[in-house]
RNA sequence: GGAGGGGUACCGAAGUGGCCAACCGGGCGUGGCUGUAAACCACGUGGCUUUCGCCUUCGGGGGUUCGAAUCCCUCCCCCUCCA
């Protein structure tokens, strides 16, 4: 590769990164790989507890990518031995303990979902329980003794919780040593991860060293808001959006996102240049950064098609194309084929308690067929096709069968 | 081993014998305004009941009482300090 050839890969990994610890690091087993003809291995942790991969998820694997793009090798670990333990740091949540068989589930359409981003045939899984499984009380003192208690009060939440008296386990010192301890086992040169991986990052290179390798080098993405635009996107906090999603699904949470997130979510999700989108009328800039994800993962037909259902259903309160159907027996009406409206929204199963029914009911967000449901008492005559709408989202088409 | 502090609805957090289906904040939902944005306003947020009203809920179980989230017993769990 010519000195400007490198030059460029660099730029290419550097390009949405946050931070590369330490640049040298980098540049140099670039190089040296290049010179061989080695690809490098880059490390990124895989959480086996989440099955879909969502927009959040996609930058660092699409920096994975960029790295397989240049000839390097993706190395996903996953961390089935570290889930059936259970999450450390959140104490409040009692994350289920898988199972392997859950762990092998979640994995499969992992995997599926990932080569949508990456590139299998330069793709390692390991699942770390392969070498943390069988190692010995012995070989654990081992690693404990290659690192510090003063190194791990470094950590923001440990320093924290240290300094307000709060408990921190052993086990939680032990989380940043096994992660750091799968650099070793599959000899990374690289480990990827978002900026809230920073300290486990570090440890992995530290760690390395003392086992008599050479240091991984660290390449710190950004995190990304949800559609709530507070928290980070994750599927516990129903602020996701996922790169398996419908396209019309996608396209209108991809709406929903407050203003100030969207140069964010332009320049990490997608190549369109953000000085251009700026100057358009906010509501044009999130429907082309919508239509553009879309076509990421759905293609431009899907993204033409999600933009025009979109305006027609929400803009010009069209009705929408592609609606759940859903079934009302012939029984279940009245003689003179009405029904109750809390008894139509709850074998629907649109809402969940018929409570619930007549309280959205006498807030005004029922309509049938476009007329607004004014009160819980009332009964509804029903027509095959008819088109029942709670809140603004949520649709049913209604399909009356005969029958018992 | 000893001392103390806690466990309340999705989360945080009041309540310490009746006025508690449980203050308040956040989140979420519905409506309004809009660009399905933000901000703001209103209402709602256990279940059943087609208006009355009824039933279950405050870590688990038992008890005291006309009546308990609130008092007593017991069990489980969490946290802090001393050793």
């Amino acid at each position: 590769m010519t000195k400007k050839a490198s030059h460029e890969a660099l730029a290419l990994i550097h390009r949405r990164a946050v931070e590369i610890i330490p640049e040298a690091d980098l540049r140099h087993k670039m190089e040296r790989s290049q010179r061989t003809g080695k690809p490098l291995r880059v490390k990124l942790g895989v959480d086996p507890t989440a099955p879909d991969i969502h927009l959040g998820i996609s930058i660092p694997l699409q920096k994975l990518r960029d790295f397989q793009d240049l000839g390097h090798t993706a190395v996903m670990i996953v961390g089935d031995f570290t889930a059936r333990i259970g999450d450390p740091s959140e104490r409040n949540t009692t994350r289920p303990i898988l199972s392997l068989e859950q762990i092998e589930r979640n994995m499969k359409t992992y995997r599926e979902q990932a080569f949508k981003i990456l590139d299998p045939d330069k793709t390692e899984f390991r699942y770390n329980s392969e070498w943390l499984e069988s190692m010995s009380f012995k070989e654990i003192m081992e690693l404990t003794s290659k690192y510090t208690v003063a190194r791990m009060l470094e950590r923001d939440d440990f320093s924290v919780r240290y300094r307000e008296g709060q408990s921190i386990t052993i086990l939680e010192f032990l989380y940043p040593l096994a992660q750091a301890y799968d650099s070793v086992a599959v000899q990374a040169d690289v480990e990827l991860g978002g900026t809230d991986q920073r300290f486990n990052l570090l440890v992995g290179r530290e760690i390395q060293e003392r086992y008599g390798q050479e240091p991984q080098a660290i390449v710190i993405m950004p995190l990304l808001e949800g559609t709530d635009g507070v928290r980070k996107m994750s599927k516990s906090y129903g602020n996701y959006i996922g790169i398996t999603e419908p396209p019309n699904t996608m396209y209108g949470k991809l709406m929903s996102i407050p203003d100030s997130m969207m140069e964010k979510f332009v320049t990490l999700l997608t190549d369109v240049h953000w000085a251009k989108l700026k100057k358009l009328h906010p509501k044009e800039q999130k429907s082309a950064l919508a239509g553009e994800i879309v076509k990421i993962y759905h293609g431009e037909e899907a993204a033409k098609a999600a933009t025009a259902e979109f305006d027609r259903v929400f803009s010009q309160g069209g009705r929408p194309q592609d609606v759940p159907k859903v079934s009302v027996t012939r029984s279940q009406l009245k003689p003179d084929g009405t029904i109750w409206i809390v008894d139509l929204l709850q074998v629907t199963g649109l809402l969940r308690s018929r409570s619930e029914a007549r309280r959205i009911i006498e807030q005004g967000g029922v309509e049938l067929d476009g007329q607004k449901i004014s009160s819980a008492q009332t009964d509804v005559k029903i027509k095959n096709g008819a088109l029942l709408r709670v809140g603004k989202h949520r649709f049913a088409e209604i399909q009356v069968h005969e029958g018992a």
